[in-house]
DNA sequence: TCTGGGGTCCTAGGACCC
DNA sequence: TCTGGGGTCCTAGGACCC
C-alpha cells in the first residue's frame, strides 16, 4: 500500500474526492455455516479456532448471550450448553470458497477493489462526483448489499466515506444502528460531528489497547476529539501512523486503495499441539509438517526464502509446568524453496533449541527474506550420503527440484560442507520428483 | 591524539490488524 | 484438563563508514 509520508501529510493534497465503500461480511464464518444449513437461521452459533481452543466467530444471537470474541471455549461451556448454542470447528476450505464468491460478486460493481481480508473489501467508487448525491450512493450500496445476499447468501454491511478510516467507522454504524439497514453513508454528512462523537477511541481502526489507553489519559475519548487533536501531540504520541489516522478522520485520504496484493514478506506456519509434547522426535515430526506446509506456500507464490526461523514454546497459561521458549534464525546459504533442504535446516535448528524435560505446547516455522523463485542462484549441494538420507527424502514427493544443465540441484542431509560440490549423475530429463532424483544420484 | 557530523544498514521489539 | 494463526508497519539503538 502506498502510504503518505509525514512530509506529504503536512501539505495535504488538493483533490479530496475519494470515495470508499467498505463491504464487510456479517459474522462471516457463522454466516457461512448458515448458508449450508438454513435451519440455523436465528439461532446462536459459534465457530472455534484450531484444536477447538477459542471462539473466533459468533452469530448475533451468540453475541447477545455475552460470548466474547477470542474467549477460550471451555470458559463459555456453561452458556453454550444452557442456550443450546450450535458449535462448529472451523472449516477454512469452506470459508475460503465462500470468500471467493463474495469477492467475485463485489468485483462486478467497481474495477477498483482491494480485498482487505477474507471477509472485507474496499471498493473505490469512481464517478463518485456525479454519484455524490447522498441518495445515489446510498442506493448504490444497497444494491450491492442485496446482490451479494442473493448471489451468495452472505449478509454484508457497507460503510461509505471519503477515506478508508471513515469508511470503517461508517461500516461499524451500518452494523450497529438498527435504522441503517446495513448501509451507512458518511459522504458530506452534516451530522459528522455527532457521529464521530459517538465512536469511542478504542473502536477506531488503528487504535489498539495501548494507544487507546494513552489517548484516554490525555482526555481523548472519542473520534471527534481525536480528529481535532493537535498535530504535534499526536505525532509525538503515536508517530506518523497516528498522524495519518487523524488526517483520515478529517477526510483527507492518506491510505490508498491497493488493488493488487503486494508480494508476501514472510510466511509462517505454526500450530498449537492438541496435547503437550515432550520428546524431540515428536517435535521434529510437527516441525517437519510445518516446513512442508510453508514451503508449499512459498512455491505456490513463486518465491524462495533466504531466512528460516524455528520457534517452540511451552504452554504460557500453565501454572504448574516450567516455562521455556526459544527460537533460532537460520540464514540459508542461498535462497531456496526446496522442502527437503528447508526441513534439513529446520531439524538442525530444532535440535539446537530443544531442551529436555519441558512440555511443549506450540512450535512453528517462519520463512523470511523472500525473493522471486526465478532469482534463486544455484549453489549446489554435494550429495555424498545418499543411502543414509534416502529414507527421509522419499517422504517428500512434491519438491521443486530440477535438473538443469546436466546438474542436479537439491539439498543434502548431513553433508558437512553442503554447498561445496555437485552431483555427477545426470537425470535423463527435467523432474520435480525427489524419488527420481534420489535414484539417479544413488546410481 | 583529539574532535565532530552525517549517513547507511541491521535488528529487536512494540503495536496493530483480521 | 481445555486458551488460534497469519500478517504488516514503525521506531530506537547499535555498528560501521566517511
Amino acid at each position: 500500500m502506498r502510504r503518505t509520508t509525514p512530509q506529504e501529510i503536512t501539505c495535504p493534497p488538493e483533490a479530496l474526492n475519494g470515495c470508499f465503500a467498505l463491504v464487510d461480511c456479517n459474522n462471516f464464518y457463522a454466516s457461512c455455516e448458515r448458508v449450508f444449513n438454513p435451519r440455523l437461521q436465528g439461532r446462536p452459533i459459534v465457530v472455534l479456532s484450531n484444536n477447538d481452543g477459542c471462539i473466533v466467530a459468533r452469530s448475533n444471537e451468540a453475541k447477545a448471550l455475552g460470548i466474547g470474541m477470542g474467549k477460550p471455549f471451555f470458559q463459555c461451556r456453561d452458556v453454550i450448553g444452557k442456550h443450546r448454542v450450535h458449535v462448529f470447528s472451523s472449516n477454512y476450505a469452506l470459508y475460503g470458497s465462500m470468500s471467493e464468491r463474495v469477492m467475485a460478486t463485489l468485483a462486478q460493481f467497481t474495477p477498483e477493489m482491494e480485498i482487505y481480508s477474507f471477509d472485507e473489501s474496499f471498493l473505490y467508487l469512481s464517478g463518485c462526483d456525479h454519484l455524490s448525491e447522498y441518495n445515489d450512493l446510498t442506493e448504490y450500496a444497497r444494491t450491492i448489499r442485496t446482490t451479494v445476499m442473493r448471489w451468495t447468501g452472505i449478509p454484508v454491511s457497507i460503510g461509505v466515506a471519503r477515506t478508508k478510516t471513515l469508511a470503517k467507522i461508517a461500516n461499524r454504524l451500518a452494523k450497529k444502528s438498527a435504522g441503517a439497514k446495513g448501509v451507512f453513508n458518511l459522504i458530506d454528512s452534516p451530522y459528522i460531528d455527532q457521529v464521530l462523537e459517538q465512536v469511542r477511541v478504542f473502536d477506531i481502526w488503528g487504535i489498539g489497547k495501548q494507544n487507546g489507553k494513552k489517548l484516554r489519559e490525555k482526555g481523548v475519548l472519542n473520534a471527534k476529539q481525536l480528529r481535532d487533536i493537535d498535530d504535534n501531540l499526536i505525532r509525538k504520541q503515536m508517530g506518523v501512523v497516528g498522524l495519518r489516522l487523524v488526517y483520515e478522520l478529517r477526510g483527507i485520504s492518506c491510505l490508498s486503495l491497493e488493488t493488487r496484493p503486494p508480494p508476501r514478506k514472510g510466511i509462517i506456519s505454526s500450530r498449537s499441539f492438541g496435547r503437550k509434547i515432550e520428546s524431540l522426535e515428536e517435535l521434529k515430526e510437527a516441525v517437519t509438517a510445518y516446513v512442508t506446509n510453508a514451503a508449499a506456500k512459498l512455491r505456490e507464490q513463486n518465491l524462495a526464502a533466504r531466512l528460516l526461523t524455528v520457534f517452540l514454546t511451552t504452554n504460557p497459561y500453565s501454572k504448574s509446568d516450567g516455562q521455556y521458549s526459544n527460537s533460532i534464525v537460520v540464514r540459508l546459504p542461498a535462497a531456496t524453496n526446496n522442502t527437503a533442504e528447508l526441513i534439513h535446516r529446520a531439524m538442525r535448528g530444532v535440535e539446537r533449541i530443544y531442551k529436555k524435560s519441558f512440555r511443549y505446547k506450540k512450535a512453528g516455522v517462519m520463512l523470511d527474506e523472500l525473493i522471486p523463485a526465478d532469482q534463486i542462484q544455484g549453489t549446489l549441494f554435494d550429495y555424498s550420503n545418499v543411502e543414509r538420507d534416502k529414507k527421509l527424502m522419499e517422504t517428500f514427493d512434491e519438491v521443486n527440484t530440477t535438473m538443469g544443465s546436466g546438474t542436479l540441484k537439491y539439498a543434502t542431509q548431513g553433508s558437512t560442507q553442503p554447498w561445496s560440490g555437485r552431483c555427477k549423475n545426470r537425470s535423463p530429463r527435467y523432474t520435480t520428483s525427489w524419488k527420481e532424483l534420489v535414484n539417479v544420484a544413488a546410481n
